[in-house]
DNA sequence: GCTTTTAATTAAAGTTTTTAAATTCGGGCA
DNA sequence: TGCCCGAATTTAAAAACTTTAATTAAAAGC
């Protein structure tokens, strides 16, 4: 671990940040708690709407196509089919999304979104909108556009190493 | 890329930038994702040695400067105290930590990397770099550092934020 | 018609997180 | 000295999010 920084940074001098001094080993730390403070943040916006943050995805996801499997929802939100399920249950539940079979294939569970399910995406737009000009106050333009492209970039590179472990094609 | 724009928006009222890349509105969904793919790969990776992704943190703080108070620890990850109480109660039963009382003030409980915890130090970072490595496979010197200064900022504004929201002073 | 594959759910197990209440200790004040 | 308040931790209670493995239901294939 002695590849930590060059010069020892123990002497906690206040909050005075040395610009370009981050390197690789700030990114999973900073991810992180970027993450989990925009989670914090953004479930307090969304308790006014009676939703808890996780949910939001699952909103916005129908509000652009509706009548979604429970598959592809989680697979568009990144996390697996029984953790999907409980999701959607819990949201029935709160009367945000509806189940209803797919005529075509029994198989298929579809979610659809309620009347308040709609009613929601206003709010939790703005909620997430709220949240995103908050975080990103005093940020130019191009910090955003550089931002999120990188973090898109972030997410496939993991996803693809996550499913191809040992599988070294490509 | 741009999935989003199909038909147009839903016609918000209010501040509406469209550009042609990543807008804001992307933001909170992109780094939502981004983390959790991060942290699903580092919790694959720090299985091996024991750990469960957030007790890196506790860790590595620890290695920097041990001994430090539950409070701290909770300060400095970004959690309420309890949720540190929790997380060091389950560290020091992996025997990671040890607990033990402040000489000078009782009412301080230091926290202590073992043995094992000293020794997990190099697994987890490596670990984590490993994971910083995939995900930013394909990335600049500079995008890195970019990323990492954004990060910083965001989580700097989100917590500033989250204090001040109708106590604006210090 | 029987078998395999796909989709969703249920079961079981753990972690993380929060707020509110309870405990313990240190220090100030009468 | 003794009492009360404030600080730091922990306990308690409550929810949510995840995952893997096993189960059920139905379409597809042989």
């Amino acid at each position: 671990m002695g590849k930590k920084n060059k010069d020892g940074k123990k002497g906690k001098s206040g909050k005075k940040k040395d610009h370009g001094d981050y390197t690789l080993a700030d990114l999973s730390l900073a991810l992180t708690q970027a993450a989990r403070s925009m989670r914090t943040v953004l479930t307090r916006n969304l308790t006014a709407s009676g939703l808890y943050a996780g949910q939001d995805g699952v909103i916005l996801a129908l509000a652009e196509s509706d009548g979604l499997p429970a598959g592809t929802l989680a697979q568009k939100l990144g996390v697996k089919a029984p953790t999907m399920t409980r999701t959607i249950g819990r949201m029935e539940a709160q009367g945000f999304v509806e189940r209803r079979p797919d005529a075509g294939d029994a198989r298929l569970t579809k979610v659809y979104l309620t009347e308040a399910g709609r009613n929601s995406v206003t709010e939790i737009t703005s909620s997430a909108a709220a949240c995103d000009e908050l975080a990103t106050r005093g940020f130019s333009e191009k910090d955003i556009r550089s931002l999120v492209r990188l973090l898109k970039a972030i997410d496939g590179n993991l996803q693809a190493g996550d499913h191809s472990e040992d599988d070294g094609e490509f």
